[in-house]
DNA sequence: TATGAATGAGTCTTCATTCAT
DNA sequence: GATGAATGAAGACTCATTCAT
């Protein structure tokens, strides 16, 4: 005679039932976070996909905010981590092409956290709940998707492949790079794959840098 | 003969009188989207903050938005033209010198530019009425912030001062990394000042390749 | 150095120019009348269809209803007026032909007035505003459009062209049916014409009791 | 488990709860419908009367004219099946005595239909929308009250009771009439009782028709 | 007296949040 | 705990009316 479970949530068995559902809801966000903005998608909206009553999130969260912002620090949070898949090693290939190979997953990451951090940036109040709820903010900005490039770059340097140069300075170039090319791309409706095509001039150019004596 | 001004307006000399109303609605918005983003500004806000009445607007603007949209282009105009007072001619000082200048304006401008932007990408539709507003799509986008250090390089080109480097993916990281900055600013509250101490990393960087041979 | 005078009323010479302009703005709205029905014509529509500015109006009548009555009495009057022109006169052709000639000009009339009609009905305040206006109550409603039938009939009766019937009675059956053609035209979107060929077996049921013994 | 259910639906027993609220509004709107016109009821008026709050109606209707226009239907059909309910057939005491009672039941529809309706006849958009609403455009207008009258004659004329007349041509003559006689109770604030008193005379002049040879 | 911009009450509608069941 | 209907505070927009010029 345990209370009623949500339908959507299911009965996996060894869950904690609870936290199942709050789970969902935040899967649920993350999804339509990808199709919608912040301040665009409604309460309502979020019970209907995920099968749920409108009311259960009030369980679960605080408000609305509270549930998108874990929604948010959801989708954040694997979008770093993703570039650390596959992403080439020191040492391997030619410094060039890793580093396109590093841009190219950059400007993906960007095309899509881009237009979902745009809604966070117009509500600062939102904004500074976000933070705190990362609650590093150090590592949250444009360096959390440089720090791979400039790991990379770190290693290539104590590998010798490349010169002294600051290699920070050329994370936060390249991968403004992608940030600014991203924007062209919103502004014109293009792809990540559309975009990517204007990557190896700029590589050229870093590259003079980096081989610099 | 004339019908009443409405007392916000006051009597402003030499001004039409008929377009002081609208003017100063504009001017109102442009304040507000200072502090806040276009979505969190309301009819009610904007007519209190020009103490005139709720309806005024709508004999001026087909809707909440036309103002909006005019207010957005009223501060973005400026900021782009901006940059070109008192920038670095080719030829003068130094290469790195001057790219430097540029780079700070480019900050400058952005760090203004970037939360208000922001509202913008956030409402797709809305984005894309503003697009139409500046009515030349192609300039707008990073480009507009990167023609001018692109003209300034080609310049130096021109002079011999700088080797054949591709001008275009020398001014889009530059650029790039300005956006950058702004971001990881927005997120830890800093200034334009602040953040503009992280610039010369970035020139010396740029600057092997802009005298590669 | 007499009061500038309405552009749109002109300056015609020998009238009130104060009455010129009333008599404009009432004419407008009868026109108007005639495109939308009452609460859908604002005050605007109004002055610009006049080419009068938007206040004048409360210079000549209380407010928009007394102008828009005003209107209605003036639409009104021609309706019924019109049904004496050139309407057969007892004696003359037959009795069927000519209360067929009576039955489609009260058919226009209706096609006509029926609209304007509805949206005095659904608004009791202004329609009481509007009896009033009219000031004879009892000239007013169907008998003004039965009379001149009734008048014709009675006519015919005197001529003992037809027998004893109760005239009356008959006008309003005859009336009534153009009313009713009237109501089923709106639904389908019939013109007057369409309709008046559903007359002649209304006349020939009258007829029947016209000759009757 | 369930939801709360709105105060002023209370608990009535064998209700389906969900749609107890739907039917209270529009069995309040129904009642307004009878005091005031379709454009000067407000939701808020709906939602006062109802004694729900003013955002309800929204869970129901997709719009104010939804729930006015089912208000409107609710209305009409009672109107016009009422008519059916004892009503004389064919062959029953004599053909006048039915028609009399037959336009009484068509006069009491209209003194209650007729002011409805005009509202509708004002606003053409809503009109076609509740046109469309009754779906079946064809038994709408004047028809609906004269068809139970044509189908009563054209039984009286199978039994040979009335002559070969266009019985149709009878019926809008006699439903014409009684809508005559409804607008000028309108004007003069008559009851269908008061009117009711007009109808012997015409029924004379019909019943002529009906037994010519 | 004419002008027409300014006024502001009032309309419909949305939606985050509550709460009886 | 889950439900989802009810709540009611906004919000954008309209328009009759006023009034400084």
């Amino acid at each position: 005679m345990s209370p009623r479970r949500a339908k959507a949530v299911g009965g996996r068995a060894g869950d904690d039932p609870a936290a199942a559902l709050r789970e969902h809801l935040i899967e649920t966000a993350v999804a339509l976070l990808g199709e919608r903005s912040l301040a665009q998608i409604t309460t309502r909206e979020i019970a209907r996909a995920a099968e749920v009553s409108d009311g259960v999130l009030y369980n679960y969260f605080a408000d609305k905010n509270e549930l998108l912002l874990h929604a948010l620090v959801r989708r954040y949070h694997p979008i770093v981590a993703r570039s650390d898949d596959g992403l080439p090693r020191p040492g391997s290939a030619t410094v060039e092409e890793n580093l396109r190979v590093y841009a190219e997953a950059a400007l993906t990451v960007m095309v899509d956290a881009v237009p979902m951090a745009s809604g966070l940036i117009s509500d600062p109040a939102l904004f500074h709940r976000f933070l705190a709820a990362i609650h590093s903010e150090s590592a949250v900005g444009m360096e959390i998707a440089s720090m791979p490039v400039t790991a990379y770059l770190r290693g290539e340097q104590e590998l010798g492949r490349i010169s002294t140069v600051d290699v920070s300075a050329v994370s936060t170039l390249l991968v403004g790079a992608m940030l600014s090319l991203t924007f062209a791309g919103l502004v014109r409706g293009l792809t990540a794959a559309d975009l990517a095509r204007q990557i190896p001039p700029l590589i050229t150019v870093l590259g003079a840098g980096l081989h610099a004596r």
